[in-house]
DNA sequence: GCTCATTTTGCAAGCGTATGCAAAAATGCG
DNA sequence: CGCATTTTTGCATACGCTTGCAAAATGAGC
């Protein structure tokens, strides 16, 4: 009932007939040590399947290549993406990427201490943002922490984010452009902050344009499904009717426009217009061809990793923020501008 | 120019006026303690902010909770879902969850080497199997491999997969009762093992029948865009038409179901069925309705996790290996069953 | 061969926690 | 209160690696 140890620096040693601390310098790149030396090494650790335990090597270093990704949002539709691009640009920097998965705030901030016991060298939350005492903790621990997707406000803390705001002036004006001018505004989670910030800067351009008004306003409307049933609520339900659809969700713009075509026999985009939010790839499909919001995902990433990075190996670098702008997207469900006098367009 | 070291058991134990020891007890679950040294100890952490280095645990116990995820098909459309599942599950059984990203053989190889070296306890890999080289460094290792999605056939590994031949013949005896006589098979990837079984199957199945007759059979065709073409090759190259396409991806599916429609002006299921594979979320959307293959993903999860940490816990247990089956749904791209006389339906 | 500069090595002391063992303290019982 | 039993504590060592320092080996130059 032995339990064959696994080899450690120590029996790779005698076997080499050298000091441990010479196995040491051998898998250490630029260490000091004779080509002689690491061949006698490199032949006992193969003979006796050696690999060095990073565990011990971390406790010793103080650094455990390790980066905490906390995953609060699994249902966006480039989730997928986004993980595979965010571990493959970390392992490139030679980190691990340990991946957590919450749920509501309380989760979160579990979670992220679980990192800090993990001795993790930072971390990038997704869709998420830690309470401003967590966030403290992580400073005084020096583990930096990015923040993707959330602008972070108010916290000490970087952060990756898209403009929001942005993205509801660009629809509105759009849509102002196309001479559409009754809107109603669908989201999924009213508590996102995109879908906040986007709403707020929809309503305040509306408020400014005495042509445009905010018909309703539905949140908790979520998927393709959803879609379909909602589009229908609206168009008997109410009796003054929109001439554009603003939604927060690729998926549910397209559950709308189905249940347009097939139930309702709503032409769009002469009738109603439907804009989506995230550029998923059926919404380029040529069926469905929905006008939509493109986010610069990859280039959010890339940033929110080389931060992260960057503050790892560098604590005195103080946090910063970055937002990126996203891009309408101008497809078959929203007219053409030329359609009307080219009223305010710029 | 301090590095305001972070708190450890010792300092904590100084403050609390007890032993490093004790400390370590205070918390380590089910240990000797009393009440009033607990106490002391917390508040005392409380105070410095301590939390235990698990790195250092991972190094004493010989065990670090971490579980290495090799995740090699990140297009797979339900990625993000089996990542989420797998690693909530682990968490549940307090594992954390490194995940890597692996591309090719060699990738995988590496990968998991780099595991080894983490100290592991255990690894899942999705969608790829290590070779037997590396499958034998885990064992006398100790340390388990689940395959998830491979049936590591030749690999004395634990594995959960689907029964790929099944849906061959799933498919192939579906087809057959529906009297559609002529098939053409389209797939991505011709090296995935689910393809070459499924394949198989259906060769096998209709050289069983005089009836059936495969017409073509094309790889490397992935995507809604890639379906779309393809069908139109299929309709106008071939002399004699199929009746049937089969294909290893609804996504692609539903793109040779929108060129039927759109440009060819197929009947589908009349003219031409269609069937997919995975049951994808789009191919429920009423105006798709495609029959397809729905894969029992998050059981096969369950089993891979619980196999995993009974490997874990107990280094003795055998590998095993886990065939799901996979479900036929019917939908609008395969006509009804009644349409003929019953044949050899089953 | 000898001296001096440069590499290469070994020694030993960490890194922060767990735990077997024995000592100390607390508890139960007559 | 005294004794036996149980619970709690501390001591010391181990886990496998890194690294500062000093000793040993190597190489260069004459």
């Amino acid at each position: 009932m032995n339990t064959t140890r696994r080899a450690n620096s120590q029996d790779v040693a005698a076997l080499a007939g050298v000091s441990q601390a010479t196995v040491s310098r051998a898998f250490t790149p630029g260490a000091s040590i004779s080509d002689r030396a690491r061949q006698k090494i490199e032949s006992a650790a193969a003979k006796l399947g050696y690999q060095p335990n990073i565990i011990a090597r971390s406790l010793s270093k103080r650094r455990s290549r390790l980066v905490g990704l906390l995953f609060a949002n699994w249902s966006h539709p480039k989730a997928a993406d986004l993980l595979k691009n965010i571990t493959e640009a970390l392992t490139e920097h030679d980190y691990k990427v340990i991946v957590q998965s919450a749920t509501g705030v309380r989760g979160t901030d579990e979670v992220l201490r679980e990192f800090l016991r993990y001795q993790v060298d930072g971390v990038i939350v997704f869709s998420a943002a830690p309470t401003a005492e967590i966030s403290t903790e992580f400073a005084r621990a020096q583990v930096p922490i990015v923040l993707l997707n959330h602008s972070g406000r108010g916290l000490n803390t970087s952060s990756v984010s898209v403009d929001a705001m942005g993205i509801g002036h660009q629809i509105t004006s759009s849509l102002l452009a196309r001479a559409y001018k009754r809107l109603a505004l669908i989201s999924a989670n009213p508590k996102s902050q995109i879908v906040i910030n986007m709403t707020r800067a929809i309503v305040n351009t509306a408020a400014e344009h005495p042509d445009m008004r905010i018909i309703s306003q539905q949140t908790g409307i979520d998927g393709y499904e959803a879609g379909m049933r909602e589009i229908e609520n609206i168009w008997k339900g109410s009796e003054t009717r929109p001439d554009a659809i603003v939604c927060t969700s690729d998926n549910t713009a397209l559950g709308i426009l189905a249940g347009c075509r097939q139930n309702l026999d709503i032409k769009v985009p002469e009738e109603l217009a439907i804009v989506g939010l995230g550029d998923i790839p059926a919404s380029a499909w040529k069926d469905q061809n929905l006008s939509t919001i493109k986010i610069p995902h990859d280039e959010m990433v890339s940033k929110a990793v080389s931060t992260l990075i960057a503050g790892i190996e560098d604590p005195s670098i103080q946090p910063e923020s970055f937002q990126f702008q996203a891009e309408f997207i101008q497809r078959g469900t929203t007219r053409l501008i030329s359609n009307t006098k080219t009223g305010g367009a710029q």
